[in-house]
RNA sequence: GCCGAUGUGGCUCAACGGUAGAGCAGCUGAUUUGUAAUCAGCAGGUUGUCGGUUCGAUUCCGACCGUCGGCUCCA
């Protein structure tokens, strides 16, 4: 007898123990059809397993985050099992679901191209034709690893040699293919409807440059063929917003040969760019921050004292200068500590903010170069604050405010990380230990959600990052703080105490913005190109319908400019929907059509980018709008 | 850096073993125009670079450089 109890609480008894899809089958045959898993008394469940006597059952279907995964990590098996019968040889890795989709990492000692994804998507298709049964089997350790063994499957012998001790070890069979899996999965092969796979790259073993480079297949996969369809259609569309495409359309910046991953800024990508600083000039000036700045290059015996010649070496650019060597900068902190080193400092002097704007070098991996996203020169708003130990929670809790308040001005959404002590770093783990939890202690106080992020850290201590992400979902760091008690000690940085006493400052290193260039990129796709006005390199543009009305745009223009708004005006011999064309693509978010009846009325007509024509407006009304529109910085 | 793909005028793309073509942008002229492309003409490329194969290469091969998608790393 087995009483299988329901979401909504009703109960069905049956005479001996179903499974989850036998009780769905009962329900109705769309929920059969439509379910994907089960929880089984809160344990995410196969359907075609058997349940307890006594059950609490949910059956979960695509909509479910977590019955979405499973379904994907289903078509990763499938293609495991495609791409071990096309390819006998091959050797498994791991392929899990991630967002949007899936992956699976082969080892098959020849790369796969383009043309080998539409055989697999073929084999793939047959085998759902198939509608294998998927069988959940368990095993103890030692069967698992002698099968698995037997199998050659080396990777999933190291899988299972790393399982924790009380893990129960299981796998999933359909037809001859058998993997390691802790499951759950669906069904059966049939069950598996709309999948596509998408790409093919290179992927270390357990992303460990070290290890030996895998293929691995991208795909996703949908219950129907609308989902997959609309979801091709959101790629096409975060392409459109992609921040090189538009950096190019709309004329901001550009890169060139010349120097990979160094970007030249266009005019309309500096007024950008200022405005930016201006704003975070202002916000930083409300906090107390003094702005300072660092020479560009300095000696390696500085480098050398601060510890990046031996942590940081393989990222930065030398230079040799009469028989001294020079280091570009790839950070700004031990400027800063040279600047706090030039006065005797008093524990009422702290907690002291500097704030540099500072342009460092990173030799970065060519491979990972991305638009302005990752670029080997970059401006860092960064700063420097020295304070007692005492007033650690109260500065991080105040840079984390200032963050937020910057980023509300965007409409940013932001993810928080704590990142901790990386394989490559200097101080003792008890150093560690403290700056770790300091930060732990600030995030939980404030109440904000964050994720650890393992062996993440800067070399000199734990930080606390802002993750933004970019239109196609990648996830880019942009403000960082770092807590760092390790410069001050190798730079001797000291302050007289109350007691008349030398004591040692701790440091934050902090950017809020991180990267202006990265956080450039950030805003072209988040607002599609279209930037608030306050932003936009030109927000107002002026189209006179004939020659006859240039010389009252120019002085409608003229009048804007000395009220400090950007103004252009498109005289060209054109027809006005062509100006207006070409105004639209640019993005500007006011225009002003001026023809014989504006003239004669003294006005303009407005049209704006988002709402088309708006009718003749008053001009001076018009202007105080945007003026106020721009002080306060409105959001589209 | 590694794996794969890719590289043709400012941009988007075409052609192909017999020394390149279109649209847009640009320039000139005509047109003086009312809310997302007026017409005509002109100009613009040693087909990323360097080698090799070939009677001949932009086309085939190799190396390098850049770019794109990943891996990894970080702002």
């Amino acid at each position: 007898m087995a009483v299988v109890t329901l979401r909504d609480g009703s109960s069905r008894e049956y005479p001996q123990p179903v499974t989850p899809l036998q009780v769905a089958e009962d329900l109705s045959r769309r929920l059969a059809k439509e379910t994907i898993v089960a929880k089984v008394n809160g344990v995410l469940w196969d359907i075609n397993r058997v349940m307890p006597e006594e059950a609490e059952l949910e059956l979960l279907d695509f909509d479910n985050p977590q019955a979405r995964d499973i379904y994907r990590h289903s078509t990763a098996h499938l293609m495991a099992q495609a791409v071990q019968e096309l390819y006998p040889d091959v050797k498994l890795a791991i392929g899990p679901a991630i967002e949007d989709g899936f992956y699976y990492d082969f080892d098959l000692g020849e790369p796969l191209t383009p043309d080998d994804l539409e055989k697999i998507q073929r084999r793939m298709e047959e085998l759902v034709k198939e509608d294998l049964e998927i069988q959940r089997q368990v095993l103890s350790r030692e069967e698992a690893i002698k099968l698995f063994s037997e199998m050659g499957e080396n990777y999933k012998v190291e899988l299972i040699e790393d399982l924790p001790e009380d893990a129960e070890i299981s796998c999933y069979r359909q037809g001859d293919f058998l993997d390691l899996c802790a499951g759950p999965h669906v069904g059966s092969t049939g069950r598996i409807r709309v999948f596509q796979l998408t790409s093919v790259a290179g992927a270390y073993w357990r992303g460990d440059e070290h290890n030996i480079m895998l293929q691995r297949v991208y795909g996703t996969s949908f219950v129907k063929q609308s989902q997959l369809e609309e979801h091709l259609r959101m790629l096409e569309e975060a392409k459109k917003r992609d921040h090189r495409k538009l950096g190019r359309e709309l004329d901001l910046f550009s890169l060139n040969e010349a120097g990979p991953g160094l970007p030249f800024y266009h005019p309309k990508g500096v007024i950008i760019w200022n405005e930016l600083l201006k704003l975070w000039r202002e916000e930083h000036a409300i906090d107390g921050y003094m702005e300072i700045r660092t020479p560009q290059i300095l000696n390696q015996r500085l480098w050398e004292q601060s510890g990046h010649w031996d942590n940081y070496a393989e990222n930065m650019y030398f230079t040799e200068v009469d028989d001294n060597n020079f280091a570009l900068k790839p950070m700004n902190c031990p400027g800063a500590m040279l600047w706090y080193l030039t006065q005797h400092r008093s524990y009422r002097d702290l907690p002291l903010r500097s704030a540099e704007l500072g342009l460092v070098h990173r030799h970065e991996a060519s491979g990972v170069l991305h638009g302005l996203m990752r670029v080997r020169a970059f401006t860092q708003d960064d700063a420097h604050i020295f304070m007692l130990p005492s007033q650690i929670e109260e500065e991080i809790s105040g840079v984390i405010d200032l963050v937020d308040r910057l980023y509300k001005v965007f409409g940013l959404d932001y993810r928080l990380e704590i990142s901790t002590k990386p394989e490559k770093s200097m101080g003792s783990e008890e150093q560690w230990e403290t700056a770790t939890q300091a930060l732990i202690s600030v995030l939980e106080n404030k109440g904000v959600d964050y994720k650890i992020n393992p062996g993440d850290g800067a070399f000199y201590g734990p930080k606390i990052d802002f993750h933004v992400q970019d239109c196609l979902k990648r996830s880019w760091q942009c403000a960082t703080i770092q807590l760092d008690f390790q410069m001050p000690e190798r730079f001797d940085l000291t302050y007289i105490g109350e007691d008349g006493q030398k004591h040692r400052p701790v440091m934050v290193h902090r950017v809020a913005y991180g990267a202006i260039d990265r956080f450039l990129g950030i805003l072209i796709e988040h607002f599609a190109g279209s930037f608030p006005v306050w932003l936009a390199p030109v927000q107002v543009k002026l189209l006179p319908i004939a020659d006859r009305h240039h010389q009252y745009c120019k002085e409608v223009a003229a009048s804007l400019v000395k009220a400090g708004i950007r103004v252009e005006v498109d005289s060209r011999n054109e027809k006005i929907g062509y100006k207006i064309r070409q105004a639209q693509g640019e993005k500007v978010p006011y225009m002003l059509v001026v023809g014989d009846k504006e003239v004669e009325a003294g006005k303009a007509a407005l049209r704006t980018r988002s709402q088309g024509d708006l009718g003749q407006v008053d001009l001076p009304q018009f202007q105080e709008r945007l003026l106020e529109e721009i002080k306060t910085r409105q959001l589209n």
